[in-house]
DNA sequence: CAAAAACATAACTCACCAGTTATATATTGG
DNA sequence: CCAATATATAACTGGTGAGTTATGTTTTTG
């Protein structure tokens, strides 16, 4: 059921439908219909981008009536930072203390 | 020259070419032939990733003789961070956390 | 209640890209 | 100097997946 930071990864890895959790996550709950009319692309793609997003954790839906409203998932984002924390900016950190180190050894 | 977010999530969206990404962070410098003998593809082929994961900046190359050696670029992950620093806004403390753990371990 | 709107799914197409083998170029070693 | 090794590139193939249109289902509206 988690996802892992692969399917994050391979998921945000299409523009269109990351440009889709882009929005959800700044502008918040939104429908099928709003985000469709946005996209530049069908509403059925949409719904496809929106099941992937949801099989990877990055989105909810809460169905109302004949509207769904989808929201980004505060939690979906979780194993990519956990990818970052190691090969980001433990890697990055690490690098720059050397980096200074080498600067002072330099003069 | 700069790569894009955009760049980076298409680029690490494929396993065999990340797992290559992660290898020379962890492990460092590398030639092609040692990257090949553990990637589980075709020396061309990780050729090719190399080549992609150059252009979007993550690696830099290194030739000496016959031989040529790859590592992460320190840089690379940085348009990835400045996504992660905005719709990851969430999890910013927890990031936060975990890097002055780790730099406390470091000392 | 009929028409329209919202969404999802099915069925299909097409382009892209990750993989392959073959080969060219350059360098090292015996 | 010849054989072997290292890498890159070319040319090709196949699978995947993002897009489309068509349609079914449900719900709202007039």
């Amino acid at each position: 059921m988690q996802a892992t930071h692969d399917d994050i990864f391979k998921t945000l890895g299409d523009p269109t439908r990351r440009a889709i959790f882009e929005r959800l996550a700044r502008d918040g709950e939104q429908t099928v219909r709003a985000l469709t009319d946005q996209s530049g692309v069908s509403q059925p793609a949409v719904s496809k981008h929106l099941g992937v997003l949801k099989l990877a954790g990055l989105v909810r839906d809460r169905p109302e009536g004949r509207l769904v409203y989808y929201s980004a998932e505060p939690q979906g984002l979780a194993p990519l930072i956990d990818w970052m924390s190691f090969y980001g900016a433990f890697w990055r950190d690490r690098f720059d203390r050397l980096e200074n180190l080498l600067d002072r050894m330099d003069q």
